[in-house]
DNA sequence: TTAAATGCTATACAAATGTATAGTAATAAG
DNA sequence: CTTATTACTATACATTTGTATAGCATTTAA
């Protein structure tokens, strides 16, 4: 799914508020009004590019938008899914925010705190694949053998961890990468939970 | 809340249905032709009969009706989760239904039918590995390379599809397992749209 | 560097849409 | 018995609404 813009989130994100509002989707012209657009096109565009970009689908009718994914389930859990994570930040800040994901009640209860679209090869033996989603519970430690996430020079990464005599271990499970040694694990953000894939 | 007569019912039952079925509601005209009405009128008259007993409220906006109260809460879709293929019968059939599954809407808005736990490592080239939940749109054939779900032996598999000259070729993507020739694509049962793991 | 995408203003138009008017007939309520 | 409610047909009309046309300036991608 393409990224949005500023001002293409800011769309998506009061049509979201409009059907929670209201119980049935704007029209063009009250999403222009709500923006302040002088025109029904403005919006009309904006709404096209959400429709290609795969946020939104809808038809010549009246009121037909319908938001695909995450807006279409009120009422479940829902978590920030992690984009490019941008160096020096908290990993939950807001600029890392791509957009937000509804989940389905996680099986075994736990908490989700967030997601991360997984990029690159490197845990391919747990058979975790480039763009796989994974649902992450957020914490500062882990546990040897767990899968976590930890900020490595300002990026996100996925590998697993083992706790070594001084220094953390973060291993890949694709043999073809070197496992990394770090020396404090307070960059570790959490727990991989579960995994989501789209194929 | 008074009591509804029972085409009054047939009406606010349609109307539900619309809304579930496109995700907004439907037009006066919508629920005239629905019901066969010829003018707009007979809906109209249904839609004030519905609001002054309270099921509905509707401004004079297109599309703008809401159901009120019990009628709006929407559960999530459910799809059954389907365990152990019991012989002989229909993958759907009620025999082979673990339990039901809540689902996150899928990203592409595409529908899905039911999930299935996979078993085996027969998958695990393309990283399906034993005791994921794949979920599955239910459909009789396939194109090249798609990912299905088939009955061999009365027994529920997952393999890539590829149509040869005279038969189906149903193929491991683990080269450890052999691909296996088919002469009828009837035992297509859908295709794997996405993947859920519980780590 | 050139094309595509973004993000708008302004106006116009045909189709979609809610509502109104004018009836008819059967049933239920007071 | 009379009135309100139910349950419709048929047509008309003003608005609402999606879309199209014609621009323009800026930013992003190839």
């Amino acid at each position: 799914m393409k990224r949005l813009t500023t001002r293409q989130k800011e769309v998506l994100e009061s049509i979201h508020k409009f059907i929670s509002d209201h119980g049935y989707p704007p029209t063009i012209r009250e999403i222009a009004k709500s923006h302040g657009f002088s025109s029904p096109r403005a919006a009309s565009d904006h709404l096209k590019a959400l429709q290609r970009k795969g946020y939104i689908s809808k038809s010549s009718l009246a009121r037909s938008i319908r938001l695909t994914g995450k807006a279409s389930g009120e009422g479940m859990p829902k978590v920030p899914l992690l984009g490019r994570i941008a160096a020096g930040l908290p990993i939950l800040a807001e600029q890392n925010i791509e957009e937000y994901l509804v989940l389905p009640p996680d099986p075994k209860n736990r908490k989700i705190d967030f997601a991360l679209r997984v990029s690159g090869d490197s845990m391919t033996g747990d058979h975790i694949k480039d763009g796989d989603i994974i649902l992450v519970k957020a914490q500062q430690t882990a546990d040897n053998g767990d899968i976590v996430v930890a900020l490595l020079d300002g990026q996100a990464t996925v590998k697993r961890f083992y706790r070594r005599q001084d220094a953390i271990e973060l291993k890949p499970s694709n043999p073809s990468y070197e496992p990394i040694e770090v020396k404090e694990d307070i960059r570790i953000q959490g727990k991989v939970l579960s995994l989501y894939r789209v194929l």
